[in-house]
RNA sequence: GACCCUGUAGCUCAGUAGGAUAGAGCACCUGCCUCCUAAGCAGGGGGUCGACGGUUCGAAUCCGCCCAGGGUCGCCA
């Protein structure tokens, strides 16, 4: 339809107005709370308030000017509003022969004018994906899809944070392993995931231990037992921190930090056992001070000269990203770029942006430490204004007291090069929440260095975390549940179905591989990226409960009219090919209701993007597939005896397959024509 | 203390450029497979939209003030 006809009686009443009171003012519409009141209505209260004319003269002028349109079959006037109801056979005529013929129903040139870069995922590598930035993976993948549906060119990044501190330990404890020829026994991610909270736990041991040496002076580690704590080095130093001379404060720091690690510890060794042991056994052969190691393994990576170093950092954290990429690929979420935080270190640009902003009046020195003072920077460059910030913005701090440049420094450089890389218009990274004081410091560190073109292209979308029902998540206690975990589960749930039907078995997995993808997918991508979700397990993988299995349902539904439809022999492909000829006729409201949700979802589209809430196709889906379940029981296809009649839900059928398999793209889901 | 987000049915959540009787799914009851796959459909109960004020023809939606939960706020990312 070249013109929606809402769009069509918003403009009619547009210039009604114009003509009879020389005024513009912006129509509004909705949809009645009943589809007996019509289907769109027009509130005439303000209308009426604004011209200074009374509801009931405006109203029935209105009514009049409409009434003769071809797309209208009745008006009424009701409560202060203007009810329309559409001639459901011209409407329908339009809809359907648009939608059959087009290519790709959906796909516009809305956005073809933006570059879009959307970053998301940028998990860290040192373990898996868990559903926390799994979150960001999803809601990221959705809107790179509309993106792409409607007509932007977009770039997919994933940031590769592999210079965080807490990345040396597990680089030595799998170099340790390796040296040992002890093989992952498990999917490598969810591996180094182990090593990673076993090596990490036995730093802060041997740190502990030792801070608590120095402070007290008392306290005497023994060798075997440097990356330990036994029951009685507990009480010993429990003891010994009650009695030491140190102020309050500081024992009771150090106290609640013995007291995690040996819950840590206590939960670690019962949960990977032998990974643990043998982790702390070839740490205390073969590594004389954890601690200094890895220091000195940060500091060299940040250099990036040791050739060494470099390579058992690039292998681990590649063997990482590999197992997050494949658990991506389950779910149909790709990259286009990867790109590698310590790339950017060892590039020089961090350098010259430090002494750029060296010159500039907002760099803070403090010892060796710079911080940009960003609320200065927010005011002086408007940036405030622009952005309607009234309160104070903390400083951002760039390089820390050793004189170690940090993340931001990173990002900044990051940011410089990624947009004019791409020539980007627009970009969107998909980081959680945590970071929004960081990504505004890192967008006003570029207004100070006159690069508020980049800036302000920048948006921050930030998503709320993920928790799970009764307990936190923790990389360090392992305490997280993978969408591969899910994905499993889900899978178990889906044999179930599959196992009382006759299906081989080639069929059943790819069934059950596309349906727990989608079951986990849209469990995750239903939800407001804004809203903190308490995650329970069960519910996540009951496919009773989630809308995935549900949609991929409908559309098997749909194609299965259309097999069964060619095995009673009728002419399918010519009915669609020639829809021109078909005379639509239109003659219950299950197809009625379902068309014009079939209409809406090009707009669908366009308020998904520009309310930046991807969440919303998936509702939208829902609710398409209930209306088409319910077509699906009301109107027979193939049965139907009247020629008209059957041709039209023919039409019907295949607007619909059309419209799922756009909406299945943009979930980035897959379709089934059985399950 | 400052800032951001959230609070809607027993549970999980939609609905916010102000609109008519606040909606789904799950769970709980009741029906429907000689009829295109019942992973479906039909029906039922269940709500002071966190509280109180304000703005107006009209508020879950906008404003103010509270309350509750989560997050961030100088060297981790």
């Amino acid at each position: 339809m070249s013109e929606k006809p809402v769009d069509k009686i918003a403009g009619i009443i547009n210039d009604h107005i114009f003509e009879n009171y020389k005024k513009n003012i912006t129509i509004i519409w909705n949809k009645p709370p009943s589809s007996n009141l019509g289907d769109v209505s027009f509130p005439l209260f303000s209308i009426a308030k604004n011209v200074g004319e009374k509801i009931e003269v405006i109203g029935q002028s209105l009514k009049s000017k409409i009434e003769n349109q071809e797309v209208v079959e009745k008006v009424e006037l009701k409560g202060g509003f203007l009810n329309i109801f559409f001639n459901r056979n011209y409407f329908s005529d339009k809809v359907l022969k648009n939608v059959v013929k087009a290519e790709k129903y959906g796909k516009s040139t809305v956005e073809s004018s933006k570059r879009v870069i959307i970053e998301h995922t940028s998990s860290n590598p040192n373990g898996p994906l868990h559903i926390g930035n799994f979150r960001g993976s999803v809601v990221g993948d959705l809107l790179a899809r509309l993106y792409k549906m409607s007509g932007a060119a977009v770039n997919v990044r994933y940031y590769v944070n592999d210079l965080g501190r807490q990345i040396a330990p597990v680089v030595i404890g799998y170099k340790l392993l390796k040296k040992n020829n002890i093989a992952p026994d498990t999917k490598i991610d969810l591996w180094i995931g182990k090593i990673y909270a076993t090596m990490n736990t036995l730093l802060d041991i041997q740190e502990i231990k030792k801070e608590i040496q120095t402070k007290t002076g008392k306290y005497h580690i023994n060798d075997d037992l440097k990356y330990k704590i036994e029951p009685n080095d507990k009480e010993e130093i429990e003891n010994l921190l009650m009695s030491s001379e140190l102020d309050e404060k500081t024992k009771e720091i150090l106290l609640k930090r013995t007291k995690k690690l040996f819950s840590v510890q206590k939960a670690l060794s019962s949960k990977i056992p032998d990974l643990f042991n043998l982790l702390r056994k070839l740490t205390e052969k073969e590594v004389s001070d954890l601690s200094s190691l890895t220091q000195e393994y940060i500091e060299e990576y940040l250099k990036g000269e040791n050739k060494q170093i470099v390579s058992e950092y690039r292998e681990l954290t590649e063997k990482a990203l590999s197992g997050h990429i494949e658990t991506l690929s389950r779910f149909n979420i790709f990259h286009d770029d990867f790109d590698r935080e310590s790339d950017i270190a060892w590039s020089g640009e961090v350098k010259e942006i430090l002494q750029k902003l060296e010159t500039k009046q907002w760099l803070r020195h403090d010892g060796r430490a710079r911080l940009l003072k960003n609320d200065e920077i927010a005011t002086a460059l408007r940036y405030k204004e622009k952005y309607n910030i009234k309160h104070e913005i903390p400083d951002l701090i760039l390089v820390n007291s050793e004189g170690i440049p940090l993340y931001p420094c990173r990002d900044i450089a990051y940011h410089l090069h990624k947009l004019e890389k791409f020539n980007a218009n627009l970009c969107i990274n998909v980081i959680g929440k945590q970071q929004q004081s960081l990504q505004l410091g890192v967008r006003l560190a570029l207004y100070a260095l006159n690069r508020s073109d980049i800036a302000d292209k920048i948006i921050h979308f930030d998503y709320e975390y993920v928790t799970l029902v009764g307990r936190k998540m923790a990389g360090r206690e392992l305490e997280y549940v993978t969408p591969d975990e899910l994905y499993s589960l889900a899978k178990e749930e889906v044999y179930k179905f599959l196992n009382e039907r006759d299906y081989s078995e080639e069929e059943k997995s790819n069934i059950a591989n596309i349906v727990s993808a989608a079951s986990v997918k849209i469990s995750i991508a239903k939800i407001d990226p804004n809203k903190a979700v308490m995650f329970d397990v069960k519910k996540a993988t009951d496919l009773n409960e989630n809308s995935g299995p549900f949609l991929l349902y409908s559309f098997t539904r749909a194609k299965n009219i259309i097999i069964k439809a060619k095995e009673e022999s009728i002419p399918i492909e010519d009915i669609i090919n020639n829809c021109e000829t078909v005379e639509i006729s239109i003659v219950k409201d299950e197809e009625w209701n379902l068309i014009k949700l079939i209409e809406e979802l090009p707009m669908i589209y366009k308020r998904a993007i520009n309310t930046k809430r991807p969440d919303t196709i998936v509702n939208f889906s829902f609710e398409l597939c209930k209306a088409f379940n319910k077509f699906y029981d009301n109107c027979p296809v193939i049965s139907e005896n009247d020629e008209k009649v059957r041709k039209t839900r023919i039409l019907i059928v295949q607007s619909t397959i059309k419209a799922l398999e756009s909406l299945f793209e943009v979930l980035g889901i897959d379709s089934l024509e059985k399950m």
